[in-house]
DNA sequence: TAATATACTAACATAAAGTAAGTTGTTAAA
DNA sequence: TTTAACAACTTACTTTATGTTAGTATATTA
């Protein structure tokens, strides 16, 4: 059974966005490539085994790209595709409407 | 532990976004008023259950209005309150990027 | 009288997310 | 030179969310 009636784009959209952190992930990676450390003090109530097991499924819709330095230690940073970028427009209008409602 | 670094109502907008089927309730919705069934025939893979919590959910949140119309037999329609409606740019962002890629 | 329709709800199974602890590899402190 | 600390994870286990199937109430149609 398939729901032909909606775009299909659209819902795969949702499939990611629609997921519980992601959303947030994403804006706090507007602000520029972080560590996973970062993020997860920005983020505290998300646990670390969803900030990696979503940092992967971004990784594989080349929304963002894992960064490593080899540095002594190493280091790493997750920023965002241009893809990912694209989704300013979207999170800039969600900024707007939770501000005014 | 709180995450005070965001701003709350952004999180708290991707509390209801991120989950589940309301993103494309939300958007359907956008369309105009529909009864329960109308949806459930739109986006056929979610199931009777999500729909109704959905709904509930929606509704504490003051994004849909439940209207009930005492015709026989009854007649049941959710609707996008004034600030449902106000999702509609993020909606079109949305499409916009995934439509680009 | 049986079948169909709408708008749900209930019971149970599976998948996703939360919690706590552990791992690897490196540096810094005692 | 053990001991501790930090980054970036992973593993095992529990709880919550979602999926699946069936059923309910009320009414209309065949």
């Amino acid at each position: 059974m398939e729901d032909y009636q909606l775009c299909p784009k659209f819902e795969n959209a949702f499939e990611l966005l629609g997921k519980r952190w992601t959303g947030l992930i994403v804006h706090v990676l507007l602000s520029g490539p972080k560590r996973f450390k970062d993020i997860s003090v920005l983020i505290p109530s998300m646990s670390d085994r969803m900030l990696s097991e979503r940092f992967k499924e971004l990784e594989a819709a080349e929304i963002i790209i894992r960064h490593v330095y080899p540095e002594t230690p190493v280091r790493i940073e997750y920023e965002l595709t241009p893809k990912g970028k694209g989704l300013k427009p979207v999170m800039d209008e969600l900024q707007k409407w939770a501000d005014s409602h």
